[in-house]
DNA sequence: GCGGCCCTGGTGGTCAGACCATAAGATACC
DNA sequence: GGTATCTTATGGTCTGACCACCAGGGCCGC
């Protein structure tokens, strides 16, 4: 029987529970004021201290915003804003396919506008990543560096921050340094290097489908 | 001249910042236990509200992690989780390259894989667009609706996500609700029912080349 | 030696009350 | 009527305290 871990509750994340389905459900509209801090402590039955901290933490997520002296109010709801405790626990196979979707188009343009440099540079990440499992180790960090190497080339600051986010939502689940790798793993870890390897060597020779193909 | 609004400097972002450029600049690594809060507060001169506003903040974001009787904790370096705050600011035309990107794939596969009940709801979304401008407004609502519609087809909860996000972000700047539009207004707006309605029609004849193109 | 027990110090989580800076509305003054 | 000024409400910060929890070490009984 699997045993679980005790719940702990902390107050401000369920306030933060609490308003976002507040903001879900259209009680309160972009736009809208909250009730003032002291209030919602008051009806909440809680200090100011956790409130704030929950108003805080949704602020960095752009779904509310605090103006000193009027108050706070919603700017967005919050599945606009990305929130990542959201989307974990979607389905492995969404994350990879949405992956694919992406890196396939940035590798083909990689492919054709790469320097000099931006080969090399790759090229460096895919060595890195082999000496990683020449000497057993497989930490993920390598193989990381390589796809968000490859989304840099293209420029596009947006994309960059799009691969490295769906690579580390993919590996969230077991991505715990792994030392040691047993015979099977290793042969396995040893196939994505050669496919690295594939992919700058498509890249070398500015062979764009043959690059998409390799992804 | 304009006239840009007085930064009003609020600890607890200046804190955020701060924390967020230790763990990207790789002092602190995914693991590593940050210095107690009252240590925090004590190097920061500022008092422990502002320090643990800061840190609920950054574990709503993923970035790190708090444990009674523990400390905090790093989970992940802050570019992985996608915080809306730094992708703010990105050149516009990296985020519409990445929509471009992304949503061509999206209603190709549309095109070829809707089923009857899915084609009628984005027509009415179109219709909704429609009468919307009619009436001389535009929200942008029904235009982010028909976008996010489409990745909803798609049966993808990431690739959903990541098209009302990247939507969001395009139309961060110029979002507020524009009513009674101008006559030069008026027909860029109605152009893009018109481009709306274009898709739907490929959509509809399962036509998935001329559905990209209209894209 | 070993498996429990308990104590202790350090840590996050919360509370209460206070003060300051700001913004908006009401008021008084000219 | 327009312009200062005052009042009030609000977010932002500070202080100090208390609690719950965790890890580690020392102790005891076996």
């Amino acid at each position: 029987m699997p045993i679980l871990p005790v719940k702990t509750t902390k107050l401000y994340s369920l306030i933060v529970d609490q308003l976002k389905q507040l903001i879900q459900r259209g009680e309160y509209h972009p736009g809208d004021r909250l009730p003032p801090e002291r209030e919602l402590a008051q009806r909440l039955h809680v200090s100011r201290a956790p409130v704030r901290e929950a108003l805080v933490a949704l602020e960095l997520l752009d779904v509310v915003e605090g103006r000193i002296g009027e108050g706070w109010f919603v700017k967005r709801p919050p599945d606009a804003a990305l929130d990542v405790t959201a989307v974990q626990g979607r389905p492995p196979s969404d994350i990879l396919q949405t992956r694919l979707l992406i890196e396939c188009p940035v590798i083909e343009q990689v492919a054709l506008q790469r320097d000099a440099a931006e080969l090399s540079m790759l090229e460096d990440t895919v060595r890195a990543f082999n000496t990683e499992v020449d000497a057993g180790q497989f930490h993920g960090d390598a193989d990381r560096l390589f796809h968000v190497g490859l989304a840099r080339v293209t420029r596009n600051a947006v994309l960059t921050d799009l691969v490295a986010y769906l690579w580390d939502l993919q590996n969230e689940h077991f991505y715990r340094l792994v030392e040691g790798l047993s015979g099977n793993e290793r042969s396995r870890v040893g196939r994505y290097v050669q496919e690295h390897r594939n992919m700058v060597a498509a890249i070398a020779r500015r062979d764009a489908p043959g690059a998409r193909e390799q992804m």
